[in-house]
DNA sequence: GACCACGGCCAC
DNA sequence: AAACGTGGCCGTGGTC
């Protein structure tokens, strides 16, 4: 393996001469950190068909650098996670690569269904060229880097780089064996863009944020002063009725033991290591004063363990296997201590989930969240966010009101209406929905007119709530019992409106069963697009006693043609509107959530926006879309709309 | 102390 | 308990 090492104007002269005459360079850059905007970069290594050039940023005038990337810049670069690398190159010297390669999201395209959610290069480059990569000399760039480089870490830094090109070849080949070439094509298209949105980040207004999260602390506080004194009744009646010790009453009420108490009781007592369990134990099976167990009891007691919430709830005669709160308001909808319960959970969340951990992603440098974006997060081609996950924030308008715009700008939040039923009726072609959405009808309504067998104008609320949620079951495959929990109905009658919601839509139905035919025969599930979702499918697969696996990849094959199908609208759409944007920085995409994007704009360009947005995602949508119409709903205001 | 599985719950 | 798809994050409670 070749290895050039440059720090010098010279060598920097000598070497820029190659990467002149390549087209395409695998890249991949060592920096201090991880933040782009706080962290610096090290080294840009450069590997081509026959050299890897690892030049020393820190050893080289800024203006040599700068050339350098402006040199490579259109050119095709080759990278594992280069949304890591193009995102430093952005903020340190203002260029954002466009022409590009990810080893990584082609594995994940290639391996869908079946692959490591978060391949390494080191676990891809295992699998094509059955060679060990070193991973621990990345590290040694971080912490204790003392600026000189060492030998091992120009070896490391070009072996890094080493592998790339080769890579592209042999991954080539499987993206022409399953005909991935558009939904690759789209990938890498919308790469810079996800940089660029991560880049972007959203702005959160700390103190109405704070005042949520004070509000969440009381409300909580004062639930847990409740169940405390439930508990605490529950807990006397106990031993009055009982000769326990309070290590007896711990363990009935599942109440685990080694929280701050126990550390406190040991640090005060003098035990050393591990005797202290045992001797705290012992204390505590020797006591039997009720006061006393009283407030052990309450030192180790938590309102957030389920094990001692369900246990307390059996006892107190609410005879429950969970504190699953859609089962408890099933089943005891009328019971005010369950009613607490669940608030408190729900307050605590937002409190905390929520609230405080929202403040810890606040960027230093930027003051803005700059949430990781996983274009390929889900196995579907969904978007998966994480730290935070800017797609389940609380849909509350309270909430979504603390992400606002910048001074003199607005967000125009606009998402696809109905995006997923519209492509069901596309793709399965079924007359009955494509006639609704055309003449504008209800189609919730209509569903519900089906399965009650009513006139349209005649149904009635409940009816069309129904409705809408068993045109969702059919998205993800629900069977009659499915339907009979959410609907807190009998099977037979779930079984029922199966059966009526299939008359009522045959051409979907007989779709629906040659699809998931397919699926199992082919062994992968595919969008319009070409994305496709694999499956192992084994003879017990196919087998009778391997029906209820069957089935659920069917359900899973099914609903990614759905599910895929519209994030790969939203790709497109979103890929369109960068690409397309004639407002320059006066329009920036921030965030996007399945089938909405929220978009800055400045005050000025509005309405021009509105248009230029409603335009790229209609026409996003008619890529597959043409029987049925597709609509985009667009809010504009200084905050986040749902 | 780091890691993991799990129950639970937030979103679309 | 789990009953329909896709995720991430929390806390608990266990392991090493």
């Amino acid at each position: 393996m070749k290895a050039t090492y440059i720090a010098s104007i010279e060598s920097f002269m000598e070497s820029i001469e190659a990467i002149l005459k390549a087209e395409v360079l695998s890249l991949d850059i060592e920096t201090t950190g991880l933040n782009p905007r706080k962290d610096s970069i090290l080294l840009i290594q450069l590997g081509s068909e026959d050299n890897n050039f690892i030049f020393d940023v820190a050893k080289l005038p800024k203006d040599r650098v700068e050339y350098l990337v402006e040199v490579i810049k259109d050119k095709l670069l080759v990278g594992f996670n280069l949304k890591f690398d193009i995102q430093f190159i952005k903020e340190k010297y203002g260029i954002l690569f466009k022409n590009l390669y990810c080893n990584m999201l082609v594995e994940k395209i290639i391996t869908a269904g079946l692959g490591n959610k978060y391949p390494s290069l080191e676990d891809v480059v295992n699998k094509y060229f059955d060679i060990e990569l070193a991973k621990d000399v990345r590290e040694s760039f971080h912490e204790s880097f003392d600026g000189v480089i060492t030998k091992e870490q120009i070896n490391y830094a070009a072996q890094d780089v080493h592998y790339l090109l080769p890579l592209k070849n042999l991954q080539d080949e499987h993206i022409e064996l399953h005909s991935l070439e558009k939904v690759v094509s789209l990938e890498m298209r919308l790469l810079p863009v996800v940089s660029q949105m991560e880049l972007n980040g959203v702005l959160l207004n700390i103190d109405e944020w704070n005042k949520l999260t004070r509000h969440a602390k009381r409300f909580a506080r004062r639930l847990k002063g409740i169940i405390d004194n439930t508990f605490r009744k529950e807990l006397h009646r106990y031993i009055t009725s009982t000769e326990n010790s309070a290590l007896d009453v711990l363990e009935f009420f599942k109440v685990s033991r080694e929280r701050d108490v126990e550390i406190a009781w040991k640090e005060a007592t003098g035990f050393e290591k591990r005797a202290y369990r045992k001797a705290y134990a012992q204390m505590l099976s020797e006591m039997f004063d009720l006061a006393e167990i009283d407030k052990i009891f309450f030192a180790h007691f938590n309102p957030n363990s389920t094990n001692q919430k369900k246990k307390m709830l059996n006892w107190m005669g609410i005879v429950t296997d969970t504190i699953d709160q859609k089962v408890l308001k099933r089943d005891f909808p009328t019971n005010r201590f369950v009613k607490t319960m669940i608030r408190y959970g729900e307050e605590y969340k937002k409190a905390y989930t929520y609230g405080d951990n929202m403040l810890e992603h606040i960027d230093p440098v930027s003051g803005r969240i700059h949430a990781n974006a996983n274009q390929l997060g889900a196995t579907t081609g969904r978007f998966a966010y994480s730290g935070p996950n800017l797609q389940n924030q609380i849909s509350d308008p309270k909430y979504r009101k603390c992400y606002i715009a910048r001074d003199d700008k607005l967000l125009i939040t606009a998402d696809y209406s109905q995006i997923e039923l519209r492509i069901l009726g596309e793709i399965t072609g079924e007359p009955r929905m494509i006639k609704a959405y055309l003449e504008n009808e209800d189609i919730h309504a209509n569903t519900a007119a089906a399965i009650y067998g009513v006139p349209l104008d005649q149904v009635t609320k409940l009816q069309r709530t129904r409705g809408k949620n068993t045109n969702f079951a059919v998205v993800y495959g629900a069977t009659a019992r499915g339907l009979a929990y959410n609907f807190s109905i009998e099977e037979k009658q779930g079984q029922e409106i199966l059966r009526r919601m299939k008359l009522a839509y045959p051409v979907m139905t007989s779709f629906m069963s040659i699809a998931c035919d397919e699926i199992i025969r082919r062994g992968y599930s595919v969008t319009p697009l070409g994305r496709k979702r694999f499956f192992r499918i084994s003879d017990y697969t196919r087998s009778l006693r391997g029906t209820k696996e069957r089935m659920s990849i069917q359900r899973q094959g099914f609903n990614h043609i759905i599910q895929g199908c519209a994030a790969d609208i939203m790709k497109i759409a979103i890929v369109n509107l960068y690409y397309e944007n004639p407002f320059g920085d006066s329009l920036e995409l921030l965030v996007t959530v399945h089938d909405e994007i929220v978009i800055e704009v400045d005050k000025t360009i509005v309405n021009d926006a509105l248009k230029f947005i409603d335009n790229m995602m209609v026409l996003a949508g008619e890529t597959f879309l043409s029987k049925i119409p597709v609509e985009v709903d667009k809010n504009v205001k200084p905050y986040w709309v749902k």
